[in-house]
DNA sequence: TCTTGACGAGACGCAACGTCTCGTTCCATG
DNA sequence: CATGGAACGAGACGTTGCGTCTCGTCAAGA
């Protein structure tokens, strides 16, 4: 398993922790085959769902050999969150915000119905309920996931109450992580386990209810 | 509800209704067997979790040919379920209910933080989070799922909600459905996507909130 | 008693797994 | 420009688990 040809040439002689295994060199990396993968790996998703999304076809699919994945990908949920972030699915991740026209319950019905309709589009759906069905059996997984999308969706509505809060529009106790998934939790519970419609009048009743407990009392 | 899933190959040339494949007799069924793989089935996905539990495995635990699997149960995900709802995982399932005090907010509590300490324990969590994952992935088996274990968990929350609103604790338009979701939504989340610690001072902080938006104004 | 069908056991062909050569291609360095 | 090394496409390899298919055994109903 280990064998070592040569004294590692890519660690510094400190104490450090023995090298796996030899690390590709990112810099010889072909970016012209990283992207085929992760362009099959959603096309695949799409066509055959996660449970039938193989390597295998991954790299036949890409033009590509089968080591070419493995040298740089752990899983194949790996390969999807590089696949689906880099494709735009968290488009709305690190730039966008909630929109703040002084109106919380329209901001946030806004951006839920938006949502809403991303979640039934299903270019966006496949790979993403793929990574949470990833992410829920591989803790380390479910990290780096929420790091790179789920945790930053979240503070986007955190970063609006804030702005509600300090604009006196909700109590000034209220909890803005809780109140934030309380807005997130019902919708991800319909959609990932089915439990009912995602449209517009289930968004906005969410939005309604939530708002009437964040209120100044009066 | 299932179906012999594959077509049935096997017919005798009548025109006639297209009689399911060979359909085994549960009369003759052996029971000891049954329970065997059940048992095993538990056991393994403890061990293993349901990414690598196979039925191979189940089989040889139980001491069991596979096609005693095969032949009554159409994937592992179903023998899960049959596994987790007779091992009394859905034990506060069909009889149980939601406290009814007249103390709307302590009853919740209480529901809510024995259930955070039941998905904090392992031998509940491995097979539930299976069935989740399963169900996320499987449409069909997500209704079985649904039908068995959740939607019953929902309706208990319902008609606790459904007392309080005859008593007057909670407004009129509430949609008990909708507030029911509020409660196990977020909790839900936290849950499967490892969002947060499952603590009993979320549980409580989450009942506050929800009911915080329930009660009559004024 | 005789027939039937579930049972334990496990062989079978198949699909993917993840590892491992092969040449080949591409790039940095001399 | 020449050369060596590393990533590349391709695919062979042994392994695992799949789902199907015999076997011979056994228990219960006709």
């Amino acid at each position: 398993m280990s064998r070592r040809p040569s004294p590692d040439p890519d660690r510094p002689g400190d104490g450090g922790a023995p090298a796996a295994r030899r690390r590709p060199d990112p810099a010889r990396r072909n970016a012209r085959s990283r992207a085929a993968i992760l362009g099959a790996s959603l096309q695949l998703v799409g066509e055959v769902g996660y449970a039938r999304l193989t390597i295998e076809a991954i790299a036949a699919r890409a033009g590509v050999g089968k080591q070419t994945i493995y040298r740089w990908w752990p899983s194949k949920a790996a390969v999807l969150l590089d696949a689906f972030t880099e494709s735009g699915g968290g488009e709305g991740a690190e730039d966008a915000a909630v929109p703040d026209t002084g109106d919380l319950g329209a901001d946030l019905r806004a951006v839920l119905r938006a949502t809403a309709d991303e979640f039934s589009d299903p270019e966006f759906e496949a790979p993403y309920r793929a990574l949470a069905v990833a992410g829920a059996q591989d803790a380390e997984l479910s990290r780096e996931f929420d790091a790179r999308l789920a945790d930053i969706g979240t503070e986007l509505y955190v970063a609006r109450l804030r702005s509600a809060r300090e604009a006196g529009q909700i109590r000034d106790d209220v909890d803005l992580r809780l109140a934030a998934e309380m807005l997130t939790g019902p919708f991800f519970q319909r959609w990932l386990a089915r439990r009912g419609p995602l449209d517009h009048a289930f968004t906005d009743a969410l939005v309604d209810a939530v708002l009437a407990g964040l209120r100044p009392r009066g």
